[in-house]
DNA sequence: GTCTATAGTGGGATAGAC
DNA sequence: GTCTATCCCACTATAGAC
C-alpha cells in the first residue's frame, strides 16, 4: 500500500525475523532479503540495524506505559484495574506479537542510553502494577499473600502469552479475555 | 586438574553468558575472557561453541522429561501431581536457572538434528501435562475451563520463574514453592 | 594445555554509478 | 531508491610452537 512508509515495512519484516531467532542472530542482508532488496539499499530508509530495535522496543513500551497511566486514573477497584491490565497485555499481544517478543528478549541489545530508560520504564510499570495489588490485598479484594509472587505470576504469564497464542490460532479475543483472566484470578480448582 | 572438570567449567561460564545476552551474542572470546585464558585454548576441551548450547539444553530437557515420568508414576491425583511438577520446575529453576535461560531462549540454535530432538521432547512434555490436566477436570478437581489456557498460564509462569528468582534473591525454596502453589491452583481473588 | 598467528567466512555499513 | 563493489572488522576455528 502506498500511505505505508518503506521504512515501517522494513521494521515489520525486521520485527518477524527478530521473533525467529532473535535480534544478534538476524543480518541486514536477511532483512534485505524478506524485503526483496539489497542489503545496501536498506540505509537509504534506517540508519542502523540498531534503530530498528529501538523503535520497536521503546514505541511498545510507551504503550504499555501510557495503558498504565489509563487504567490508573479509572475509578474502579483494584480487582476491576488488574483486570483492565490483563486485557491491555491480550489487546498488544494480539496486534504487536513481534514487537513484543524484541521487548522481552533483546532489550538488552539496545544502546547503553536506551537500555537505562528501557529498565526504568519496566520497574515503573511493575511497581504502579504491584501498588494496584497491595491497595486490593488492604481492602481484602485479594488474598494476602506475597504481592511479589501474585505480581510474577500474572505478568509472567501475559508476557509469554505471544509465544502461545498463534500457535493455537486465531482464538476469539473476547474468549480468551474472559478465560485469562478467570485462571489468573480465581485460580483452576 | 582434569580434562573434564575443566570442560564442565566452561559450560558453566558461558551458561552464565549466554543467560546475560543471549547465545548469539556471546563470542567464544567472551567465554575465553571469563576462563582467563585465550579462545584458541578452548578447543581442546570442546569442539564448537553450539557444543556447548547441546549439552546445556538436551541435558536439561532430559532432566525434565525424567522428572515427569516420575511424577506420571506416581499414585497420586492430578493435582498433587500438577503441585509436583510445580515443585520440579522450582527445583530446577533454583540449580540450573542459566541451562534454563539457554532452553527458553537459545534452542533455535541448535544444530538442525538436535532442534527436532528438543521440539518433539517439549511437545511430549506439554501433551503429559495437558493430559494430567484433563484427568483433574474429568475427575472434578479442576474447573472445566479450556485446558490449554490452564496448562500455558502455569507453565509460562514456571519457565520464566529464573528471570525473577535471583532477583528477589533469597526467598526459602520452601516457601516460594507453597506460595507458588497457592497461586497458580486456587488464584488470587 | 596454553599460547601466537592466521585462515576463512560473514558481519554492519559506505561510496558512487545509474 | 536501488544497485554493485568494497571496506574494515569481528567471528569461529585450526595449525603448530612450546
Amino acid at each position: 500500500m502506498s500511505t505505508t512508509s518503506r521504512k515501517s515495512e522494513i521494521i515489520s519484516k525486521a520485527s518477524q525475523l527478530f521473533k525467529e531467532k532473535g535480534y544478534s542472530a538476524v543480518t541486514v542482508r536477511d532483512i534485505a532479503q524478506a524485503m526483496e532488496m539489497k542489503a545496501a539499499s536498506l540505509y537509504n530508509h534506517i540508519d542502523s540495524k540498531q534503530e530498528i530495535l529501538s523503535i520497536l522496543i521503546l514505541d511498545l513500551a510507551r504503550d504499555f506505559t501510557d495503558g498504565m497511566h489509563q487504567v490508573q486514573q479509572m475509578k474502579n477497584s483494584p480487582l476491576q484495574k488488574i483486570e483492565a491490565l490483563i486485557e491491555l497485555h491480550i489487546d498488544i499481544t494480539v496486534n504487536q506479537s513481534e514487537a513484543l517478543a524484541a521487548l522481552n528478549n533483546d532489550w538488552m541489545h539496545l544502546p547503553e542510553n536506551e537500555v537505562v530508560e528501557f529498565v526504568a520504564m519496566r520497574e515503573s510499570y511493575e511497581e504502579n502494577f504491584r501498588n494496584i495489588i497491595k491497595e486490593g490485598i488492604s481492602l481484602g479484594q485479594i488474598q494476602s499473600r506475597h504481592p511479589e509472587v501474585i505480581l510474577f505470576s500474572i505478568l509472567s504469564t501475559l508476557r509469554t502469552l505471544y509465544l502461545w497464542y498463534q500457535k493455537r490460532g486465531k482464538l476469539d479475543v473476547n474468549v480468551l479475555k474472559r478465560d485469562m483472566v478467570a485462571v489468573l484470578l480465581r485460580g483452576i480448582v
